[in-house]
DNA sequence: CCGTAAACGGAGTCCCGAGTCCGCTTGCGT
DNA sequence: ACGCAAGCGGACTCGGGACTCCGTTTACGG
């Protein structure tokens, strides 16, 4: 491992990091990253020398996004009705796919390929397979339903609630509503395509960049 | 008006909306004019003096787009099955949102709040008021859904489809029947919000531009 | 304290894309 | 045919954003 940083250079560190996470979640991966630096109130030089592509310093903060919604499929795993618990954890990740306007952008990049982020996705999908098991089980949610379905409903919601957001904040509840409609049981009608399998879904777009 | 166009200009012009067109549609609203120039084999000069901002060109091209939808919601509402028309309107707007990069894009900026396209997206509405009416009378939609929240939810497929459409062709047609059942009047559950006033509607964001 | 290697900052470079300008070409009225 | 205004093209300018470079500052082991 590399050797211990110098005292300012971790407080640095942790400075331009917390900027870039605001930053990146107001204004979306495409933020100068003068920007970032200056509301780290450091240079730039101080964050290409961490991270030398503007890529890792995204990545970094997207790996983040990622482990809070672990945590929050974790926390739905303790609940006891597991219909109901599925319905939170969806809602509590819409908010926060709302609040990150980045991790929406990152949707179009290649980014959720990149090893470290595949393999934080796969534990999350993992968890919420068992939290969907679960829900189907106890027959609160459709039986065709794949785990895989949950985070691109999640980015349907979040790109499209997105788009309203500054106007009407709060939308997305209405179309996560409408959508959360549609995995109910007795709204399942033969879906006109099967699942995505884990190939599929891990290869997303690498096409027109941004 | 202006006097009529030299003949070549017009040529040209008709070669242009075509390239743009089709290079917007597969490259998003980002595409470089250049790129546009050289697939319609003319000089960016000659983009430029027909439409003096490259936002004026896009404006053109989602112009026409939005009559496709108009088009295809006339054709619904002369079926006489309410329900099965407004299903498949949304099926065919879907596939025109996919197929067209550009108009995703064109939500997460103030286009549609552009005079020209605004009026023209006012008819479309419209129509779909009017497909809506007719299938919630006919009881085969939820009765607290409304005319704006139907285009709204075609964004949310289509961008979440992109996402994944270079590597699974078509993955949209599984969302859009889980929306599409999520509209059913036995799915129904009360949403956790009201919808959306068109004044709201009409002020999408005009914040992070792209 | 001092020496030094680690860190810093921000001016400078490079690239890319929008929009301009002007000398050359061409449709078309006479 | 001929003249000339309309039209053309693409080199050029301008601005913005990623990344580099290096003279200066600073943490910290001895």
């Amino acid at each position: 491992m590399t050797t211990a940083l110098r005292a300012d250079a971790q407080r640095n560190l942790v400075r331009v990091l917390d900027a870039a996470r605001e930053v990146f979640a107001e204004q979306g991966i495409d933020a100068p990253v003068t920007e970032i630096a200056d509301r780290a109130g450091v240079g730039v030089g101080t964050i290409f020398r961490r991270f030398p592509t503007k890529d890792d310093l995204v990545v970094a903060v997207v790996e983040q996004r990622t482990e809070q919604l672990i945590d929050a499929a974790d926390v739905a795993l303790e609940s006891d009705d597991p219909g109901a618990a599925l319905r939170k954890f969806m809602e509590i990740a819409a908010a926060m796919h709302i609040s990150d306007v980045c991790w929406c952008d990152a949707g179009d990049t290649d980014l959720f390929s990149r090893d470290g982020i595949r393999e934080l996705i796969d534990v999350l999908v993992g968890k919420l397979g068992e939290l969907l098991a679960r829900a189907q089980t106890a027959g609160q949610i459709r039986s065709d339903l794949r785990a895989l379905d949950l985070p691109v409903l999640l980015m349907a919601v979040a790109k499209s609630g997105l788009m309203l957001e500054d106007a009407v904040p709060g939308a997305w509840k209405r179309y996560l509503g409408i959508v959360l409609d549609g995995l109910r049981p007795e709204a399942a009608r033969p879906l006109p395509r099967g699942p995505l399998s884990r190939r599929q879904f891990e290869s997303a777009r690498k096409g027109h960049p941004a």
